[in-house]
DNA sequence: TTACATTATTTGTATAGACATATATATGTC
DNA sequence: GACATATATATGTCTATACAAATAATGTAA
């Protein structure tokens, strides 16, 4: 069952190059679906999760939402509604920025850092725990996901 | 600006597996929003472009919704919903099946098979462009991709 | 200082993902 | 045949993605 071929039954690909598209979408999925179990009891989508994160490694300064949105994993996502559906949580302040009225100071809470930690250490363990790589080759990974993107 | 640390501003990681997850996370929204691109102008979603092709490989013998579902690159999508937008289009066709009528036969059409050819190409060409890997380092990615989902 | 461009954020809209539930049909057992 | 159970598909709901467009504040140049 480990080969993309048999996952998606589709028997070849154009070429190399195109079956590494395929492949990494499809592992994607597998990851993430992963992971959404984890966050789900705690009613947190991974990239509310995922802002979450980048506000903790503030250490306190606060942010602004385009800040949050340049760091996020998904450029495409909308860091305004992701913020707004946190802070009705009461897991992250939004404050008028006083030298730019045009900005929002962003600030993970209390309650926020809590919440993220306990999901965190899930999340870090679920991780190891689904991928089937030896230390070395996850290495080898990330130098090629590196060098792909160019 | 190759690397994932400096792509996202996160200096250091739990481990080399979490990293590993984060990057294929962000590769995934490199890849996608590139191919996006090409779809746009044909109106056509990256999952309806995805539902197109399983439909081609069947090279006129009839699917099941359930057996494009099993196929499709993310399982948890709704390909139900997907091949009502394609027929709307015109891309497909959805018959009763005589044998069981709880299944829906999905045949592509003339018309989706002709789509299919103009973007397949253009989909082709630019993943090629946007994997800065060498042939050898693509087969390696794929090796490990394989490897992760076990 | 008026006019125009730029920037930060919000909002609107269509599509899809994630999941639960509904409905129709089929199958197996008594 | 009546019943429970399984299967195939559709539908409902919430959240997120992928854009375009609106709004408000700021910067700049005549």
């Amino acid at each position: 069952m480990g080969k993309i071929e048999e996952a998606i039954q589709q028997k070849e690909f154009k070429d190399q190059f195109n079956k590494a598209v395929v492949n990494l979408i499809y592992t994607h999925s597998y990851l993430v679906t992963a992971q959404s179990v984890l966050f789900k009891p705690h009613d947190l989508s991974p990239e509310q999760y995922n802002v979450l994160r980048i506000l903790k490694g503030q250490n306190g300064v606060p942010t602004t939402v385009s800040s949050i949105q340049d760091r996020m994993l998904n450029k495409m996502s909308n860091a305004s509604r992701l913020v707004e559906k946190l802070k009705m949580k009461g897991l992250v302040e939004r404050n008028e920025c006083p030298a730019d009225r045009r900005q929002v100071d962003i600030l993970i809470t209390e309650k926020g850092l809590e919440l993220l930690k306990t999901i965190q250490k899930q999340v870090e363990e679920s991780n190891v725990e689904y991928i089937n790589l030896t230390n070395d080759e996850a290495i080898q990974l990330n130098d090629l996901l590196d060098k792909l993107r160019g």
